[in-house]
DNA sequence: TTTAGTAATGAGAACTATTCTCATTATATG
DNA sequence: CATATAATGAGAATAGTTCTCATTACTAAA
């Protein structure tokens, strides 16, 4: 598991590295914001730390490059909120298995970690799916949904 | 656990009647087509199976009785596939609770009835969520990712 | 059965997240 | 340095979905 923010984009640069990619100073930008966020964020927010950080990172540049890590296997590009991406680095990178906290509400989402319980749960429902039908389960993915706390403050205020 | 198509519309009638709707011959073609396929749809094929019937189904109709039958509790929208959203019939009105299977490679999603023992892994997983951080879970969401039968075949093929 | 009053419809415009295009710029390599 | 290739960035294009608004269909009261 990756701790380290050098660790990760050495990583980084080897898995890019695999497919004749650059480890550009967008790129390094991009993972960097999403190391320290250790929680998805959508384009917009990505491209606001940056700009916090003086960093120019343009909108297309942005798109471009989370899709080039998504296919060197560096970010995760979720599918949680209606009608928005969601990046995170990839648990392939980080060594750090584990599901999502939705809100309802606000449509926040964070990582929750997962549990031995749960993951042998799931890998009998998966025996019983390969099976039962002709179907081949090679990943899951579970979300806990429900009310954020920002949102239950806000609601019982 | 509604079995019949009977059933399953004179629920929805009231459900709609609880937010003053009505139910339209529009908003029955809907139903009646997600009640038969009983798999998650897209709207292009809502529409292609109503037009098999030779009814005319616009559209902007479409998609706003489909907004209006989510908010009525009739139809759930997934976010389970990148680009598209997908249609089903809500579980509080079917009383079936499930989760799906999605196949990586063309996108497919079926339903996949649960079992107690991965419900059970899954209280206690949110339990704990509650217990040890300030998030109200009310319900989850289970995705078990891979290849489906059509997409093996042809990939051996 | 009229008659308002309200709800639903449908065609097309508008919206928006994302992808594409292509001319320019940066980088790597011999 | 020279050349080839990769990355960039501004803006156009795309596509799923929502919005607008004039028309039509219901509903319930008179
Ligand atoms: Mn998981
Ligand atoms: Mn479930
Ligand atoms: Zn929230
Ligand atoms: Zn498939």
């Amino acid at each position: 598991m990756i701790d380290t923010q050098d660790k990760c984009h050495s990583s980084v640069e080897e898995l890019l590295a695999e497919k004749n990619q650059r480890y550009t100073t967008h790129r390094k930008s991009i993972v960097r914001v999403l190391f320290e966020l250790s929680k998805p964020a959508s384009l917009s927010e990505i491209l606001a730390v940056a700009s916090q950080r003086s960093i120019n990172l343009p909108i297309s540049t942005a798109y471009r490059n989370l899709a080039i890590l998504e296919d060197c296997g560096v970010v995760r590009r979720l599918i949680a909120s209606e009608d928005l991406g969601l990046y995170e680095l990839a648990e392939a990178l980080t060594g750090n298995h584990h599901h999502h906290l939705i809100c309802e509400q606000c449509g926040d989402v964070n990582d929750l970690s997962s549990n031995s319980n749960l993951e042998r749960a799931l890998s009998r429902a998966a025996e019983m799916v390969m099976d039962q039908i002709d179907f081949q389960v090679t990943g899951h993915r579970i979300d806990l949904t429900g009310i954020c706390s920002n949102c239950n403050k806000v609601d019982s205020a």
